[in-house]
DNA sequence: ATGCACCCTGTAGTTACTACAGGTTCAAGG
DNA sequence: CCTTGAACCTGTAGTAACTACAGGGTGCAT
């Protein structure tokens, strides 16, 4: 209601509930998002309900995807702000990637680290059922 | 002080520094990690500084090195609850240290993944001052 | 006796959500 | 029109593993 001819977009509007479905995220994520500064504030139902419409919808999915590829919100954050901004420049936002990949690339050379650490310690270790063991006794090596 | 003939050991004592100092951690990390009886409540000097000795600071090297290779608390709670009881089995250890490592090998795989996504989306970018991003494309993109 | 490094407790902040509790709104069916 | 039940609302607290104070007390060397 309440739309005179004033408003006549032809798009649909969502609840957070669709929302959610379409970026499969909670609801209480899109909130926490708002809280975040991340989604805007939405306009509301007269009840108090939240109402986006297709923008919000894009945001949110840009969101997601940023986090699924490991993007902090901070880093997001400021992906959005360039997004937003009217005169970003493409190459700011390779940066970001890039130094985003070498700290992707740096976390994996510490695991393989870890994993060959792990590996060669259990390699040590007999598994029987005594109480002498490769792993405690590396374990409790006053270290290096 | 208060050192009657009754106990005389040759041990020297530890401040909460020291055992800090000497596991490379904080202060306050120790605290935690008594409050999260990981490390037992030591005996007290009159005036309430914690005294240590060389079973806690073995402890604590235990409870650092087993952090480092990645191990949760909950994980470090189990391995030294097994090291304290009087009839572990080495075999114990030798299955937490790898169900550990498959955790560590998962998330290598995981990340693998990332870094390719990364690779893939930066060479798609060209890079430039426009305001056409290859990576914006991508993200804005609806998932699938 | 005094200075100063160290120690004490308790609380709040960090990341990115998740999980309630306790209440309200919306849309559909009768 | 009324009721029902799903979905929505706010606000708070919990998660992991610490870190960072504030506001005080202790211990040792000079």
């Amino acid at each position: 209601m309440a739309s005179e001819m004033a408003s006549e977009k032809a798009f649909p509007d969502f609840s957070i509930g669709d929302l959610a479905k379409s970026a499969a995220c909670r609801v209480e994520t899109i909130r926490y998002y708002e809280r975040a500064r991340l989604m805007p504030n939405p306009p509301r139902t007269e009840g108090g309900h939240r109402v986006y419409d297709a923008d919000h919808m894009k945001r949110l999915t840009f969101i997601r995807r940023a986090r699924d590829l490991g993007f902090t919100l901070d880093q997001v954050r400021s992906l959005l702000a360039l997004a937003d901004s009217a005169d970003f420049a493409c190459a700011d936002v390779k940066a970001m990637t890039l130094a985003h990949r070498n700290d992707v690339r740096q976390k994996l050379a510490d695991l393989q680290k870890l994993d060959t650490a792990l590996a060669d310690l259990a390699a040590q270790c007999e598994g029987g059922q005594g109480q002498v063991c490769a792993i405690f006794d590396a374990l409790f090596e006053a270290r290096h």
